[in-house]
RNA sequence: CGCGGGGUGGAGCAGUCUGGAAGCUCGUCGGGCUCAUAACCCGAAGGUCGCAGGUUCAAAUCCUGCCCCCGCAA
């Protein structure tokens, strides 16, 4: 099949990594503009353009996939079908209506949950013991087309927004192939999703990762995971920001206040939240690099009573 | 030219403003105490103070250029 590829990061460049080498043809691709990123604000381009020129595949970025010129370049290619991962832009009824096969989406969920912008994470955050990625026809609603098929993975204890992320990006590739060629025979079985089991995962904020000390250790520790490496869970230490990249659960309490650090040891601290303690075992302070609270320790002082907010 | 923090024995920090003997906590090695120890006591090794120039009687510290790491922002 001719197909054309709508994507932007990371995420995206797997899936279309597989279908560059598969039996099928990527004629053409789709990205976001290229934005100034990063220290230095350097122009940068988009992962999945970077892979698409190196396989010597037309790019093509518009600003709007809504505006008729935009709609008509892609009409120009003519494609079977078109696979969506992590583009970024609604994409226009004319366009969804294009393709002899539609247009495909890999989504980072199982759907109808966690529709939306940051699945991968938010399945990390609310504590679930599974996730995965399907595929699905699309319309023109955010996520809500009818469903052709689904992977599910277990998550790791330890699972962080990360090593899920890495984990369902090399999913989505094969499972797309999987449902071409379904597509191809005409096997392939739409299934509506339920829209009252739906849930929204909107997009990840900065903010999102401070960390309320009132709230449970356990909820604590789901969020430094999920939000483990960007944006990341944070508090203050000295009026400086001190990420919290790894920490675990004790189930005990002490007297002082949420925030409050209790205890010190060797290689660890604990701070009591609104329900148990948290151990803090590796963080990293503001124009700092990361490391474990052993390392921490030894140049700086986070005695007991010490507040972090 | 986006804003900012930092590069000091193996680790993490102080010292830089107000030039003048290399410091702190930990680790390592040796010895001691102990039933024992990650605890305690005694001792030792280990550093071109990111790199290159400059100023000075004297530079980790002041000046100039460069390299590298990191936080914010995007």
């Amino acid at each position: 099949m001719k197909i054309v590829f709508m994507g932007t990061p990371d995420f995206a460049v797997r899936s279309l990594e597989t279908l560059i080498h598969s039996k099928h043809e990527v004629i053409g691709v789709v990205t976001q503009p290229d934005k100034p990123k990063g220290r230095g604000k350097t122009i940068q381009m988009t992962p999945v353009k970077e892979l698409a020129l190196e396989h010597g595949i037309p790019v093509f970025q518009p600003k709007r996939i809504r505006n008729e010129e935009a709609i008509a370049h892609v009409k120009e290619w003519n494609p079977d079908v078109i696979v969506v991962a992590a583009f970024g832009q609604l994409l226009p009824k004319e366009i969804i209506d294009m393709p002899q096969y539609g247009c495909l989406n890999i989504h980072a969920s199982l759907l109808p949950k966690y529709r939306g912008a940051s699945p991968i994470q938010q399945a990390v955050i609310n504590g679930e013991k599974e996730s995965g990625v399907t595929i699905m026809k699309m319309d023109e609603g955010l996520d809500t087309g009818d469903m052709l098929k689904k992977k599910s993975v277990q998550l790791d204890e330890k699972e962080t927004g990360e090593s899920l992320h890495d984990k369902l990006a090399l999913l989505g590739g094969p499972l797309m192939l999987e449902v071409l060629e379904e597509l191809e025979k005409g096997t392939a079985v739409l299934t509506p999703q339920k829209d009252e089991e739906s849930s929204y995962a909107k997009m990840l904020k900065k903010d999102m990762g401070h960390i309320d000390w009132e709230k449970p250790a356990t909820v604590i520790e789901c969020l430094i995971r999920g939000l483990n490496s960007w944006p990341s869970a944070y508090t203050g230490f000295e009026g400086k920001t001190l990420k919290i990249w790894n920490a675990d659960v004790v189930e005990e309490n002490s007297e002082y206040n949420p925030g409050t650090i209790v205890r010190t040891e060797k290689d660890a601290v604990f701070v009591q939240t609104g329900e148990g303690l948290l151990k803090l075992k590796e963080v990293q302070l503001e124009g700092k690099k990361r490391m474990d609270m052993a390392a921490f320790l030894r140049g700086y002082h986070m005695d007991r009573g010490t507040i972090l907010q």
